[in-house]
Order: structure tokens, then sequence, then C-alpha cells
DNA sequence: CTTTTTGCAAATGATTTGCATTAAC
DNA sequence: GTTAATGCAAATCATTTGCAAAAAG
């Protein structure tokens, strides 16, 4: 039994989730795929593991979610994506055409950005740094088409 | 004439964009009324200035937002948010519950976070920060559903 | 056994799209 | 006059909800 499922096994446990198999194969196969869609996460563990019905994917993730055991980005315009680095002050990157993600350690050192000079009575649970732009790859077919209609 | 309407007018045509009166009113009102959505923004226009569609004040956003004359913010699970000041380096408080928003100004003087290391090729446009967490508000009232529940 | 999860179907709701009409330039 | 913007209706699509069946503890 690979290590991997004892620890997943351990950290539903750990969080008084029940532990089944819906929330096991999703977190594996998500812990190897960061920045998964809902769509993504579905087929990944259908071919991977087992029948799953999207709706599980959803109770899944949000069960996980609520629980620390997965942190959940939406890419505005886009569908929700899940990635189970939770907790360690990384930022994301951004594409605004295609909606793709990629990690990115904090630029400072520690947490100068993680705390606001005034919450304003908010009761914070976390702080969020997105970057926003075009993709390489999305980059490069705009100017495909610029040259295309040129 | 008031001052703000000549300045809309002139940021419209700054923008090559046509000046016309949705345009403009949506612009004015949504100068006053910061983070407001589209229902509020459509209510607010037709309440103070004249008829106009929901789809008007969808197609005036987009516009706007597209060179920059406003700013789009999504509070997950909640209908997006727009508001005037841009370029600015300011950043938001959001309320996980009712999707509330409120400016914080940047924690560090300058902007410190708002270059990543690496950029991985990105074209970025725009770095955004959000605190998420519960507005005062919503705080207390989940603090009246544990007292009813106990 | 009791409570939580899953699965399926249907509903929700913000946003987008297509197209004819109207207004800007 | 041309082109862009508006209004209306219909469509889209990720996500949520309700409820019965199955599984976890």
């Amino acid at each position: 039994m690979p290590q991997d499922e004892v620890s997943v096994h351990q950290q539903l446990r750990a969080t008084g989730l029940r532990v089944t198999g819906p929330r096991q194969a999703v977190l594996e196969w998500l812990a190897d795929h960061p920045h998964a869609t809902v769509d993504e996460i579905g087929n990944g563990v259908r071919d991977h593991f087992r029948a799953v019905s999207t709706q599980a994917i959803y109770d899944v993730l949000a069960a996980c979610a609520e629980v620390g055991l997965v942190r959940r980005i939406e890419p505005a315009g886009h569908p929700a994506r899940y990635e189970r680095r939770t907790g360690d002050n990384h930022h994301h990157l951004v594409c605004r055409n295609c909606g793709r993600v990629e990690d990115v350690d904090c630029a400072v050192g520690a947490q100068p950005c993680l705390t606001p000079d005034d919450d304003r009575g908010y009761d914070l649970d976390q702080a969020e740094l997105v970057f926003w732009g075009m993709c390489p790859d999305c980059s490069s077919a705009a100017v495909s088409d610029d040259t295309a209609r040129a």
C-alpha cells in the first residue's frame, strides 16, 4: 500500500471527516495534479481509480476545503481550480485568457502583505495574492492572430 | 453641468470609447458607489438617471473594464463587483459570507508584492491582493446562531 | 443502528450571445 | 452614412439543492 494512501487516510481522520473511496481518490489524484478543475479531477479519478459522480467531486472538495485539506482558486471567468498545497503562503499566476494557474512563491521572504494595516473589524482567515496576465501560450496565440489579421 | 460629468465625458473620449448616456450614467453613479454589483448599478442608475437595461450595464462595464476605466472584483461565490479606483495599488477585504468588499491600502508602502520573483513567461498586467474573512456583521450573526443553538 | 456521503435529477443564477433597432461620430 | 452601442430574448454553464440509496463508524 503506497504511503500516499496511508497519509491521505490519516489526514482525513485527523480532520474528523469520514474516510471514503471518493475522498481518498480525489485527494491522492489532486496531490499529483495541482490546479485541476472539477471536470479534470473527475476524469482523472475515473481513469485512475474508480467511478465517481461529478456531484461527489463537488461534495468532496467542499468538505475538504472546509477543513483545510484543499485550497480553492477561482480564476475569474473560468471554472474553479483546486490544489493540495495549503497554508504555505504561496501565490498564483493566473492567465486571463485560458484560466491556467501556476504557483509562485512569495516575492518577499516572510509575509509582509499578509496582514492589512486596518482589518476593519473583519475576522480574516486568508490572504490571497494573484498575478493576472497572459500565459506564454495565449500570448503567442494572440501574436499569431495579429499576424494573420495584418 | 457638474464637473463630474465633464470629467466622465473626457475620460470616455480619451479611451476612444463612444460617449453614451448609459456609459456616463454608470461611471458617474459608480464613482459614488464603489464595490457595487451589476444589479445595484442598474437600480442606482435607473433611480438617479435614466432607464438602462441590465445587458447595457454588462456591456458598459465590460467595455470600461477593457480600457481600464473600471476594475472588476470577483468575490468567490458572489456576483462580481465594480469600482472606479484603478491602478493605485489598493487591496480588498472580502467577506466570505456576504461578499461585501472594502478597500485597504497596501500594508507595505511601495509595491513589494506586485512583482513575482519568477513570472514564468507570463505577460502580467495586474497584481491583486485579497484578504478573505468574515465582516463584522456576518461574524456577529454567526455568534447569534451559536448562541441560539446552544 | 445512526449519521454522513454518494449519486442522480432538477433548479439556480450570474453572465454571454445573437440579432434587430437606435444612437454616436 | 458607417460603425458602435443598446435592448430584449434566449442560451450557457458552473455550481447548488433535494432526496433516496449506500456506506462509514
